[in-house]
DNA sequence: ACCATTCTATAACCCTCAGTTATTTGGTGA
DNA sequence: TCACCAAATAACTGAGGGTTATAGAATGGT
């Protein structure tokens, strides 16, 4: 019925007094103020203002009208600003699910950094198997999945966010610590903690050895990467690591090398596309592409942290 | 910055699935919602619906939005009802201030009236000698005064509201009864309750009585058409009493006849030139005018109530 | 496999309405 | 009476929200 413009052009006019100074305050001609107000007098069919002496002076409806205008454009701003906030990405729910590996390591450091800018997100992070990512992507309850190994499920999209590699993960004074670059047969001289066979990271690497006719032993056998450099943080023997896992840690006292030949493996972003994906999700896997670009490959400056 | 139509749009599409179903909903042809989705999304810089299998789906941010758009929905609902209400009288203040003898008579009686189409208004009734109406009138404190003698003053403006007359007011059984008409040379052989000098309408009646060389005779004197009623009720006396208080009056008991000749005067409906007049204002005045001119003159049936 | 159906998108056109500039009218005060 | 200021009017313009007609993609039934 009467619009928005109508109720600002006549709330300003209250205000300042004058169709001329409100024509100014509102950016448009005083002609436009004029014939607007008239309209809308038309429009309700009672007089919003006294003519008299030449001046215009508000009736107690044009008032009453006013100010009840004044929620209707606290509304408007603040879906204004929602949908600013909206677009910068400061405002929502990013719910990510990763492989521990990743999830241990880089993903709260990065989170960090990300919502620094973004005070008023909302976040969850979890940590799950492959079986359970595609689950809680599938159903909804999660926005992005973070894993070093792609699934093939027609039901997400799998996005390559980085390019990493495995690197040899020992102490800092270990002899292997030396080398700039660790040849993976070394392993087998050294105290090695690796994988369980079941694990996705212990079969890629299962895969790697074999594919060089070498056989993969180890002293110690654990699940997660974050397991494997503790232990070599504490001096236990030395672990093959995914590079990502490495950035996320602290790095006292543990020296990272790459490996020959070097093990490439990549950090995939995971989502539904059984939903949209949101505008959040795709600025968080920018901002981890960004975050990992400079130390993605393996160049020597990375090996020590 | 996103119009209001814009959010009715998409609010719309969110709630019925397809454009098609939003623009019979909206009374509108399909392209025109199709093409305000594709501008609005242009506008808001992130895509509000997936666009798969021939399908709109919304995206999150799309939902949030609408959702937040509920509420502008709901003051722009608020706005357009109170016009309604302000158009029709139904919602606002209003005050009146009356003389006593109008006041305490049909003024009550007919707000009670006006206020049965209009159960949201907020009343206010007072009663104040001339002097009191004008100041409350020009200070705003009052909508309306009603009287029946006219002031000069140039800060109110003057309606006629009605006409009545002075009407001789005397018990049921009393011997002036009988007569249709009562000439007011037989009240200086009654006991006649009539009003101090100073009120207007003994000034009044002093007046007529001495344009027709008469002296008034009253054995009672009493300031309020009221008291007198009250008193002639009572079986003490007879009064002229202007007609306007023997419409509100309860008229057990007693007879109201006309007089010869015939005093007539008017109710005046008074209101601020200082202050624009309100809708409703003007709205009561025609109320009581169309409500109390059957009673006007001094047709023969108005004589027995 | 094909056709009918349903939905979105595009193209080309239209018209109303909020805006413009230029000017007039009305009121007030020096 | 003139100068000044505010509101109103007149005549015009452009953009946006609307139209019809139609194309293109996906779905479902026989």
């Amino acid at each position: 019925m009467v619009s928005a413009r109508q109720l600002e052009i006549l709330s300003t006019v209250i205000e300042v007094g004058t169709t001329a100074r409100a024509a100014e305050l509102l950016g448009v001609s005083q002609p436009a103020v004029s014939n607007m107000i008239r309209h809308t007098e038309d429009l309700v069919g009672f007089p919003l203002f006294m003519r008299e002496h030449g001046r215009l002076t508000p009736t107690k409806e044009a008032l009453h009208i006013a100010q009840e205008a004044q929620h209707l454009f606290m509304q408007q701003n603040r879906i204004d600003n929602i949908i600013d906030e909206l677009r910068g990405g400061t405002i929502g729910r990013l719910s990510v699910i990763a492989t521990p590996s990743v999830g241990h390591g880089i993903l709260p450091r990065i989170l960090g950094q990300f919502i620094k800018t973004r005070p008023k997100l909302q976040l969850s992070i979890e940590l799950g198997s492959q079986d359970e990512i595609i689950r809680k992507l599938g159903s909804g309850q999660a926005d992005l999945g973070l894993s070093i190994t792609p699934p093939r499920h027609s039901a997400v999209s799998v996005r390559e966010i980085a390019n990493g590699q495995l690197m040899c993960v020992c102490p800092a004074e270990h002899e292997l610590a030396l080398q700039e670059v660790v040849s993976i047969s070394n392993l087998n001289h050294v105290s090695h903690i690796s994988y369980a066979a079941r694990t996705p990271l212990g079969q890629m690497i299962d895969t790697l050895f074999s594919e060089r006719g070498l056989e993969r032993r180890y002293f110690c056998e654990v699940r997660h990467t974050a397991t494997a450099l503790e232990m070599v943080r504490n001096g236990l023997g030395v672990a093959l690591v995914d590079s990502f896992a490495v950035i996320g840690s602290r790095g006292e006292n543990i020296a990272a090398r790459p490996t020959k030949p070097t093990l490439p493996l990549k950090l995939y972003g995971l989502t539904s596309n059984m939903f949209p994906t949101t505008n959040l999700t795709m600025q968080f896997q920018q901002f981890l592409a960004d975050y990992l670009e400079p130390h993605g490959g393996s160049g020597p400056d990375d090996g020590d942290l």
